[in-house]
DNA sequence: CAAGCACTTTACGTTAACGTAAACCTCGTC
DNA sequence: GACGAGGTTTACGTTAACGTAAAGTGCTTG
């Protein structure tokens, strides 16, 4: 996986009304360390829906909030397609039926098995590596010492 | 993702000194939930180095840990690559160079800052469910209510 | 000994998530 | 008006991580 040094862009540091703030495609891109081709993949699969000035994709807020949330689910390990599960039923939430959200729910407590299972992952992995380098560091010394 | 139910097996319950168990592919299979096919892979990908009974694998325990780990791994993210990096570099340590050894103490330091990262991902990724969950049974109580 | 089961190798197929290339607009500017 | 920087569509290419199918081996069980 490419877990790169990707940061995450700084939140409202202008003095700009949120809601006017539109975005390029390139801009975008290059904020969230990406590249062009993988934002309009994201909009072709159904996570992003830019609206248009003429030919060119506008982005607002919301899009930018999404492309953001779509690649965190990404750096856990989340498919495009279940990323997009949950965030087109929370579009459709406002006028959802009873059988929707419920089904959201259902999704929502699985996601939160998920992220468990994961934060237990971690932990053990964690463990894992601290007790490799401490191997390496004793073997290193032995090395400095003996030569 | 397939974060599917694949429980790891309960650890030494029986009363066999663990050194002299052994495990066909198929045990090793139903073990963790996978297919033959994928660990078979895993061998060819270097990951796995069973010991031979004529054309048959035998897999030991040395081996059923390092299935645990790479899948482990996977949960989180990691490619089978990136995980063989540090699996090789393990194996190859008590003989290691120096330099071998300082370049394993980079990878691992790379993989520690990569599980933090996740670590705060999930975080956030909680803080967003947990609201679209509060959301949507604020949507049904208001069906509830108006019904 | 036939049947079945678990294993083997070989090899081609599949899916997700983009990369890459070509060919085309549409500005501002030199 | 040429041109460079950004954008666009279309379409084929690529990689990882297996799935799937075919054809063979070896044991043991009715």
């Amino acid at each position: 996986m490419s877990r790169s040094p990707s940061q995450e862009p700084d939140e409202n540091t202008d003095a700009l009304p949120r809601q006017q703030r539109t975005y390029s495609i390139g801009e975008l891109a290059r904020m969230f360390e990406v590249t062009p081709r993988t934002i309009r993949f994201y909009e072709q699969e159904g996570l992003l829906a830019p609206s248009r000035q003429g030919q060119k994709r506008i982005y607002r807020e919301k899009d930018r909030v999404r492309l953001k949330l779509t690649l965190r689910g990404k750096r856990l390990g989340f498919s495009l397609a279940e990323i997009r599960e949950v965030v087109m039923m929370y579009d459709a939430m406002p006028d959802g039926n009873a059988r929707q959200l419920k089904r959201l729910l259902e999704i929502l407590e699985e996601k939160r098995a998920n992220l468990e299972r994961q934060q237990e992952d971690i932990r053990l992995m964690r463990l894992e590596i601290d007790d490799v380098d401490q191997r390496a560091r004793d073997v290193l010394r032995q090395l400095g010492e003996t030569s």
